[in-house]
DNA sequence: CAAATATAGTTAGCCGCCTTATTATCTCAA
DNA sequence: TTGAGATAATAAGGCGGCTAACTATATTTG
C-alpha cells in the first residue's frame, strides 16, 4: 500500500542533509507535512480496503449511496460529479463500470435528449442493501478506541488545521 | 479536485437516511470518518498542486530527493520501492517516466547483473538544486499561520488517531 | 555441478483520477 | 426562426497506483 514518505531512518538522514542546505529550514513544518501525508495515505488505505470487501471503491460506494438514498434526486452524471466532487469524465468511467458489473442502468432522461437517468439496478439494491449494516459497524468499530472526548479533540485539530491552510488552498488552486 | 465526500446539505439528509436504516447509528464515527476522508484528500491534493508547479508529483518528487541527497545509496528500483512503499512496478512506471524526461538515467549494476543503478542526471540535479529551496520555503508557509503550540496539538491528534486505529489497519490489511 | 529456488526488473492489463477535445441537444436572442 | 452559445455526456489519452505473470540472473543445496 502506497505511502511516498520515507520511514524514520532514512527520513532523518534526509532531513539532517536538507537542513544543511536551507537556510532557515523549518523543521517542525517539514515534519508536520510528513505526518499529516501518512496519516493521509493511511486513512485512505484503511477505507479502499474495506470497500474492496464489496468490490467497490470510495467513488463507486459514493455513487452507490447517493442512488441508494437519495433515488428522489433524479441523478445524471453532471449531478453526481458535483456531488462527489469529481469531474464528469470520472463519473463517466465509474457509471460505465458500475453498469458493467450490473448494479447502476442508464436510460435516456425524458425532458432532456441530453441527459442520461441513472438508478440502481436490482442488483445494486441488493448489494448497498447487504453492505449498509457491515459497512456502517465497520466505522463504528474503528473508531471505537476513542471515546467523544478523544473524538472532539481529533476534530478540533483537523478544523484547526483546516482554517490555516485554507487560503494557502485556495490560491494553489489558481496556480 | 477528488474528494467524494458530499457537502454539508446532502451529507446531512444523506446521514438522516441512514440512520433511520441502521440500528446503532454512530453519527460520531461516521462524521469522523468524513472528516478525516475529506482533510486527508486536501492535504494530498495540496501537496500534489504544489508539486506541479514542477511537473512532479509526489512519487516523482520522493524519488527525486532520495537520488539527490542520499546519493552514496547506490539507488535500484527494488531500493526506491522500499523506501516509498510503493511497488517494484510502480518504480518501474515512475523511473521510466523520470528517465523519458530526462531527469535520472538507467545502467547495469556492476557486481549483479540483475540489478539496475539509477542517478540522477544533469538536468535532474539542476531542477532538484532549483526546486528545493522554494519548496521548503512553500511548506513552511502553508504551516505559517500555525504557531508550535498548535502544530504540537495537531500531531498529538494524529499520534492519538494512528494508535487507536493501528490494530484495525493491521487487521484490514490481512483481509 | 546441476537443479531448484530466490531475487531484480519489466510487461501487461485494470482502476480511478485528470485534461482536452468532440458530439448532441437545448436555450436564447437577434 | 435560426444561428450562436451553453450544457450534457462521452471519448481519447496521460498518470500513478495495483496484481499477476514473465525473463534473466544469482544463490543455495542436494
Amino acid at each position: 500500500m502506497e505511502n511516498l514518505i520515507p520511514d524514520e531512518t532514512i527520513r532523518h538522514t534526509l532531513l539532517s542533509r536538507l537542513s544543511e542546505q536551507v537556510p532557515d529550514f523549518d523543521f517542525a513544518a517539514v515534519q508536520l507535512s510528513a505526518q499529516l501525508l501518512m496519516s493521509s495515505q493511511q486513512t485512505v488505505n484503511l477505507f479502499e480496503n474495506h470497500f474492496a470487501q464489496w468490490g467497490l471503491s470510495q467513488g463507486r460506494f459514493a455513487i452507490l449511496m447517493l442512488l441508494y438514498n437519495l433515488p428522489e434526486n433524479d441523478w445524471t452524471p453532471v449531478k453526481l460529479a458535483e456531488a462527489t466532487h469529481v469531474t464528469k469524465a470520472t463519473v463517466t468511467g465509474l457509471v460505465n463500470n458500475l453498469s458493467r458489473d450490473g448494479y447502476i442502468t442508464r436510460r435516456q432522461h425524458p425532458d432532456d435528449g441530453r441527459k442520461i437517468s441513472l438508478r440502481l439496478s436490482e442488483s445494486g439494491e441488493q448489494l448497498v442493501r447487504g453492505m449498509i449494516p457491515q459497512h456502517f459497524e465497520r466505522i463504528s468499530q474503528i473508531y471505537s478506541n476513542l471515546d467523544g472526548q478523544q473524538i472532539k479533540q481529533i476534530c478540533d485539530a483537523l478544523a484547526l488545521l483546516q482554517r490555516a491552510i485554507m487560503p494557502g488552498a485556495a490560491r494553489e488552486i489558481r496556480q
